[in-house]
DNA sequence: GGCAAGTAGTTGTACACGCAACTATATCAG
DNA sequence: CTGATATAGTTGCGTGTACAACTACTTGCC
Protein backbone atom coordinates (compact mmCIF):
# COMPACT_ATOMS: atom_id res chain seq x y z
CA UNK A 1 0.00 0.00 0.00
CA UNK A 2 2.94 2.33 0.85
CA UNK A 3 4.26 1.47 -1.96
CA UNK A 4 1.56 2.06 -4.48
CA UNK A 5 1.62 5.52 -2.58
CA UNK A 6 4.99 5.98 -3.91
CA UNK A 7 4.32 4.62 -7.16
CA UNK A 8 1.42 6.84 -7.91
CA UNK A 9 3.63 10.33 -6.63
CA UNK A 10 6.74 9.14 -8.52
CA UNK A 11 4.66 8.58 -11.87
CA UNK A 12 2.40 11.44 -11.63
CA UNK A 13 5.56 13.66 -10.83
CA UNK A 14 7.57 11.99 -13.94
CA UNK A 15 4.89 12.81 -16.15
CA UNK A 16 4.01 16.42 -15.26
CA UNK A 17 8.35 17.15 -15.62
CA UNK A 18 8.29 15.11 -19.06
CA UNK A 19 4.97 17.17 -20.38
CA UNK A 20 6.47 21.16 -20.23
CA UNK A 21 10.49 22.08 -19.85
CA UNK A 22 10.46 22.68 -16.30
CA UNK A 23 11.68 20.16 -13.71
CA UNK A 24 8.39 19.96 -11.46
CA UNK A 25 11.29 21.11 -8.72
CA UNK A 26 11.75 24.39 -10.13
CA UNK A 27 7.76 24.86 -11.15
CA UNK A 28 7.53 24.13 -7.52
CA UNK A 29 9.66 27.07 -6.60
CA UNK A 30 7.90 29.39 -8.93
CA UNK A 31 4.48 28.89 -7.62
CA UNK A 32 5.88 29.44 -3.65
CA UNK A 33 7.58 32.85 -5.46
CA UNK A 34 4.89 33.70 -6.84
CA UNK A 35 2.31 33.64 -4.53
CA UNK A 36 4.55 35.32 -1.98
CA UNK A 37 4.59 39.19 -1.37
CA UNK A 38 6.45 41.26 -3.89
CA UNK A 39 6.89 38.19 -5.49
CA UNK A 40 9.96 37.28 -3.23
CA UNK A 41 10.68 35.12 -0.35
CA UNK A 42 13.32 34.04 1.36
CA UNK A 43 15.13 30.77 1.13
CA UNK A 44 14.39 29.50 4.38
CA UNK A 45 10.48 29.45 3.71
CA UNK A 46 11.22 28.44 0.37
CA UNK A 47 13.19 25.45 1.19
CA UNK A 48 10.15 24.53 3.83
CA UNK A 49 7.79 25.42 1.02
CA UNK A 50 9.33 23.22 -1.65
CA UNK A 51 10.32 20.54 1.11
CA UNK A 52 14.46 20.58 0.51
CA UNK A 53 17.53 21.15 2.60
CA UNK A 54 18.93 24.42 2.84
CA UNK A 55 21.76 23.64 0.35
CA UNK A 56 19.73 21.59 -2.29
CA UNK A 57 17.82 25.02 -2.39
CA UNK A 58 20.81 26.66 -3.04
CA UNK A 59 21.87 25.18 -5.76
CA UNK A 60 18.05 24.92 -6.73
CA UNK A 61 18.26 28.88 -6.78
CA UNK A 62 21.84 28.78 -8.22
CA UNK A 63 20.39 26.61 -11.28
CA UNK A 64 16.90 28.75 -11.76
CA UNK A 65 18.97 31.97 -11.46
CA UNK A 66 21.18 31.11 -14.36
CA UNK A 67 18.15 30.22 -16.16
CA UNK A 68 17.17 33.87 -15.71
CA UNK A 69 14.05 32.44 -13.92
CA UNK A 70 14.69 34.24 -10.49
CA UNK A 71 17.15 36.48 -8.77
CA UNK A 72 18.57 36.98 -5.51
CA UNK A 73 17.78 40.01 -3.52
CA UNK A 74 19.71 40.87 -0.70
CA UNK A 75 17.39 41.63 2.51
CA UNK A 76 16.80 44.86 4.00
CA UNK A 77 16.24 44.29 7.00
CA UNK A 78 18.61 41.58 7.76
CA UNK A 79 22.12 41.54 5.89
CA UNK A 80 22.72 37.55 6.43
CA UNK A 81 19.37 36.71 4.97
CA UNK A 82 18.52 36.55 0.98
CA UNK A 83 15.48 36.72 -1.03
CA UNK A 84 14.99 34.99 -3.90
CA UNK A 85 12.79 36.78 -6.21
CA UNK A 86 10.51 36.17 -9.32
CA UNK A 87 12.23 37.53 -12.48
CA UNK A 88 9.61 38.41 -15.38
CA UNK A 89 10.95 35.56 -17.45
CA UNK A 90 10.41 33.52 -14.64
CA UNK A 91 6.50 35.16 -14.50
CA UNK A 92 6.49 34.26 -17.80
CA UNK A 93 7.85 30.93 -17.46
CA UNK A 94 5.30 30.36 -15.00
CA UNK A 95 2.07 31.44 -16.62
CA UNK A 96 3.25 29.21 -19.49
CA UNK A 97 3.57 25.80 -17.76
CA UNK A 98 0.67 26.07 -15.04
CA UNK A 99 -2.01 24.89 -17.43
CA UNK A 100 -0.09 22.25 -18.95
CA UNK A 101 0.44 21.50 -14.98
CA UNK A 102 -3.01 21.68 -13.63
CA UNK A 103 -4.42 19.94 -16.69
CA UNK A 104 -2.62 17.01 -16.12
CA UNK A 105 -2.66 17.01 -12.45
CA UNK A 106 -6.39 16.78 -13.21
CA UNK A 107 -6.15 14.42 -16.35
CA UNK A 108 -3.97 12.09 -13.75
CA UNK A 109 -5.15 12.44 -10.64
CA UNK A 110 -8.40 14.46 -10.39
CA UNK A 111 -10.42 12.83 -13.21
CA UNK A 112 -10.21 9.55 -11.54
CA UNK A 113 -12.45 10.91 -8.55
CA UNK A 114 -15.88 12.68 -7.68
CA UNK A 115 -16.01 15.46 -5.82
CA UNK A 116 -16.68 13.72 -2.55
CA UNK A 117 -14.11 11.41 -2.75
CA UNK A 118 -11.86 14.00 -3.36
CA UNK A 119 -12.89 15.68 -0.67
CA UNK A 120 -12.54 12.30 1.73
CA UNK A 121 -9.03 11.49 0.56
CA UNK A 122 -8.27 15.30 1.12
CA UNK A 123 -9.61 14.72 5.03
CA UNK A 124 -8.07 11.17 5.55
CA UNK A 125 -4.57 12.69 4.39
CA UNK A 126 -4.36 15.59 6.33
CA UNK A 127 -5.09 13.74 9.56
CA UNK A 128 -1.60 11.73 8.68
CA UNK A 129 0.41 14.86 8.50
CA UNK A 130 0.79 15.77 12.24
CA UNK A 131 2.47 12.20 12.63
CA UNK A 132 4.83 12.68 9.27
CA UNK A 133 5.66 16.26 11.00
CA UNK A 134 6.97 15.05 14.05
CA UNK A 135 9.04 12.23 12.23
CA UNK A 136 10.31 14.14 9.16
CA UNK A 137 9.75 17.66 11.24
CA UNK A 138 9.39 20.08 8.81
CA UNK A 139 8.19 23.60 9.51
CA UNK A 140 6.42 25.34 7.06
CA UNK A 141 2.98 23.94 6.02
CA UNK A 142 0.99 24.94 2.75
CA UNK B 1 -2.68 18.74 -2.16
CA UNK B 2 0.15 16.69 -3.96
CA UNK B 3 2.68 18.60 -1.64
CA UNK B 4 0.40 17.01 1.35
CA UNK B 5 0.91 13.85 -0.71
CA UNK B 6 4.78 14.47 -1.21
CA UNK B 7 5.14 16.03 2.54
CA UNK B 8 3.89 12.16 3.82
CA UNK B 9 5.62 10.30 1.55
CA UNK B 10 8.64 11.87 2.63
CA UNK B 11 8.79 12.24 5.79
CA UNK B 12 7.58 8.56 6.42
CA UNK B 13 10.24 7.22 4.50
CA UNK B 14 12.72 9.22 6.55
CA UNK B 15 11.63 8.17 10.14
CA UNK B 16 11.21 4.58 8.70
CA UNK B 17 14.68 4.52 7.26
CA UNK B 18 16.54 6.13 10.26
CA UNK B 19 14.78 3.71 12.42
CA UNK B 20 16.52 0.55 11.38
CA UNK B 21 19.89 0.79 9.90
CA UNK B 22 18.66 -0.23 6.95
CA UNK B 23 17.93 2.34 4.07
CA UNK B 24 14.39 1.90 3.02
CA UNK B 25 15.68 1.05 -0.61
CA UNK B 26 17.49 -1.86 0.70
CA UNK B 27 14.53 -3.29 2.86
CA UNK B 28 12.20 -3.15 0.19
CA UNK B 29 14.57 -5.47 -1.93
CA UNK B 30 14.75 -7.52 0.58
CA UNK B 31 11.05 -7.47 0.88
CA UNK B 32 10.44 -8.57 -2.80
CA UNK B 33 13.22 -10.85 -3.52
CA UNK B 34 12.02 -12.86 -0.06
CA UNK B 35 8.59 -13.01 -1.17
CA UNK B 36 9.57 -14.83 -4.17
CA UNK B 37 9.86 -18.25 -5.12
CA UNK B 38 13.59 -19.65 -3.78
CA UNK B 39 13.65 -16.54 -2.23
CA UNK B 40 15.12 -15.08 -5.57
CA UNK B 41 14.54 -12.44 -8.46
CA UNK B 42 15.34 -12.01 -11.75
CA UNK B 43 16.92 -8.08 -11.34
CA UNK B 44 13.94 -6.72 -14.28
CA UNK B 45 11.20 -7.82 -12.03
CA UNK B 46 13.26 -6.38 -8.73
CA UNK B 47 13.72 -3.16 -10.82
CA UNK B 48 10.17 -2.57 -11.59
CA UNK B 49 9.15 -3.95 -7.92
CA UNK B 50 11.20 -0.92 -5.95
CA UNK B 51 10.67 1.11 -8.64
CA UNK B 52 14.07 1.53 -9.60
CA UNK B 53 15.48 2.01 -12.96
CA UNK B 54 17.82 -0.99 -14.04
CA UNK B 55 20.89 0.95 -13.50
CA UNK B 56 19.77 1.43 -10.20
CA UNK B 57 18.85 -1.84 -9.90
CA UNK B 58 22.50 -2.95 -10.48
CA UNK B 59 23.92 -0.83 -8.34
CA UNK B 60 21.89 -1.36 -5.26
CA UNK B 61 22.19 -4.99 -5.84
CA UNK B 62 26.01 -4.25 -5.90
CA UNK B 63 26.25 -2.90 -2.55
CA UNK B 64 23.59 -4.93 -1.23
CA UNK B 65 25.90 -7.80 -2.05
CA UNK B 66 28.86 -6.13 -0.59
CA UNK B 67 27.03 -5.96 2.42
CA UNK B 68 25.95 -10.21 2.41
CA UNK B 69 22.50 -9.30 2.40
CA UNK B 70 22.28 -10.72 -1.78
CA UNK B 71 23.78 -13.32 -4.07
CA UNK B 72 24.44 -13.03 -7.86
CA UNK B 73 23.07 -15.84 -8.93
CA UNK B 74 23.20 -16.85 -12.68
CA UNK B 75 19.92 -17.75 -14.63
CA UNK B 76 19.91 -21.58 -15.84
CA UNK B 77 17.41 -20.90 -18.62
CA UNK B 78 18.44 -17.56 -19.81
CA UNK B 79 22.37 -17.00 -19.95
CA UNK B 80 22.10 -13.52 -20.09
CA UNK B 81 19.84 -12.91 -17.10
CA UNK B 82 20.78 -12.95 -13.92
CA UNK B 83 19.18 -13.86 -9.95
CA UNK B 84 19.29 -11.79 -7.00
CA UNK B 85 19.38 -14.63 -4.24
CA UNK B 86 18.76 -13.63 -1.10
CA UNK B 87 21.49 -14.66 1.14
CA UNK B 88 21.14 -15.91 5.19
CA UNK B 89 22.44 -12.70 6.06
CA UNK B 90 19.77 -11.02 3.83
CA UNK B 91 17.11 -13.03 5.44
CA UNK B 92 17.98 -12.26 9.10
CA UNK B 93 18.36 -8.95 8.43
CA UNK B 94 15.35 -8.53 7.23
CA UNK B 95 13.41 -10.18 10.58
CA UNK B 96 15.29 -8.10 12.76
CA UNK B 97 13.75 -5.30 10.54
CA UNK B 98 10.97 -6.31 9.56
CA UNK B 99 8.89 -5.85 12.87
CA UNK B 100 10.43 -1.96 13.13
CA UNK B 101 9.28 -1.20 9.52
CA UNK B 102 5.75 -2.38 10.67
CA UNK B 103 5.66 -0.89 14.04
CA UNK B 104 7.06 2.56 12.24
CA UNK B 105 4.68 2.15 9.46
CA UNK B 106 1.56 1.49 12.14
CA UNK B 107 2.52 4.13 14.38
CA UNK B 108 2.56 7.03 12.10
CA UNK B 109 -0.11 5.48 9.58
CA UNK B 110 -2.16 3.08 10.02
CA UNK B 111 -2.88 4.46 13.77
CA UNK B 112 -4.30 7.27 12.34
CA UNK B 113 -7.39 5.65 10.79
CA UNK B 114 -9.95 3.39 11.10
CA UNK B 115 -10.28 0.38 9.32
CA UNK B 116 -13.05 1.83 7.20
CA UNK B 117 -10.69 4.10 6.09
CA UNK B 118 -8.06 2.33 5.09
CA UNK B 119 -9.93 0.23 3.02
CA UNK B 120 -11.25 3.50 1.42
CA UNK B 121 -8.13 5.05 1.13
CA UNK B 122 -6.62 1.64 -0.94
CA UNK B 123 -10.02 1.57 -2.82
CA UNK B 124 -9.83 5.70 -3.87
CA UNK B 125 -5.33 5.07 -4.40
CA UNK B 126 -5.79 1.94 -6.48
CA UNK B 127 -8.10 3.75 -9.15
CA UNK B 128 -5.15 6.31 -9.72
CA UNK B 129 -2.72 3.34 -10.63
CA UNK B 130 -4.31 3.08 -14.50
CA UNK B 131 -3.85 6.27 -15.13
CA UNK B 132 0.04 6.95 -13.44
CA UNK B 133 1.31 3.58 -15.26
CA UNK B 134 0.21 4.46 -18.66
CA UNK B 135 2.41 8.17 -17.98
CA UNK B 136 5.06 6.50 -16.49
CA UNK B 137 5.46 3.28 -18.46
CA UNK B 138 8.12 0.84 -17.19
CA UNK B 139 9.29 -1.62 -19.61
CA UNK B 140 9.38 -4.59 -18.00
CA UNK B 141 6.34 -7.18 -17.72
CA UNK B 142 5.47 -8.33 -14.43
C1' DG C 1 23.30 -21.72 -40.53
C1' DG C 2 23.49 -16.70 -40.48
C1' DC C 3 22.11 -12.13 -39.87
C1' DA C 4 18.64 -8.63 -37.83
C1' DA C 5 16.13 -7.26 -34.02
C1' DG C 6 14.94 -7.51 -29.31
C1' DT C 7 16.02 -8.24 -24.31
C1' DA C 8 18.97 -8.57 -19.71
C1' DG C 9 22.16 -6.51 -17.39
C1' DT C 10 26.39 -3.39 -16.67
C1' DT C 11 29.22 0.72 -17.03
C1' DG C 12 30.40 5.88 -17.97
C1' DT C 13 28.81 10.11 -16.95
C1' DA C 14 26.15 13.74 -15.14
C1' DC C 15 22.98 15.56 -11.92
C1' DA C 16 20.38 16.47 -7.70
C1' DC C 17 20.31 15.97 -3.05
C1' DG C 18 21.73 15.73 2.05
C1' DC C 19 25.07 16.26 5.71
C1' DA C 20 28.63 18.60 7.88
C1' DA C 21 31.63 22.36 8.05
C1' DC C 22 32.08 27.07 7.13
C1' DT C 23 31.27 32.42 6.84
C1' DA C 24 28.74 36.24 8.02
C1' DT C 25 25.39 38.46 10.57
C1' DA C 26 22.17 38.95 14.53
C1' DT C 27 21.00 38.67 19.33
C1' DC C 28 21.67 38.35 23.99
C1' DA C 29 24.39 38.25 28.57
C1' DG C 30 27.63 40.42 31.28
C1' DC D 1 31.42 47.15 24.26
C1' DT D 2 32.80 42.26 24.17
C1' DG D 3 32.18 37.66 23.78
C1' DA D 4 28.87 33.52 23.54
C1' DT D 5 25.27 31.58 21.10
C1' DA D 6 21.95 31.29 17.42
C1' DT D 7 20.48 31.90 12.64
C1' DA D 8 20.82 32.49 7.22
C1' DG D 9 22.93 30.92 3.65
C1' DT D 10 26.91 28.68 0.99
C1' DT D 11 30.38 25.24 -0.10
C1' DG D 12 32.96 20.52 -0.03
C1' DC D 13 32.10 16.06 -0.39
C1' DG D 14 29.76 11.65 -0.62
C1' DT D 15 25.71 9.12 -2.14
C1' DG D 16 22.01 7.52 -4.99
C1' DT D 17 19.77 7.93 -9.21
C1' DA D 18 18.71 8.20 -14.32
C1' DC D 19 20.08 8.25 -19.11
C1' DA D 20 22.68 6.58 -22.79
C1' DA D 21 25.94 3.60 -24.65
C1' DC D 22 27.67 -0.81 -24.36
C1' DT D 23 28.15 -6.17 -24.12
C1' DA D 24 26.17 -10.55 -24.22
C1' DC D 25 22.66 -13.44 -25.15
C1' DT D 26 18.15 -14.85 -27.32
C1' DT D 27 14.69 -15.00 -30.86
C1' DG D 28 12.91 -14.77 -35.36
C1' DC D 29 13.32 -14.35 -40.32
C1' DC D 30 15.78 -15.52 -44.65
Amino acid sequence: MLRVHAQLTKALDANLEAVHGLPLSHYDVLVQVSNAPDQRMRMCELADGVLLSRSGLTRLVDRMAKDGLLERCACEDDARGSFACLTPAGRARLDEARPTHLSAVRELFLQTFTDDELAQLAGLWQRVLPASAAAGDCGCDS
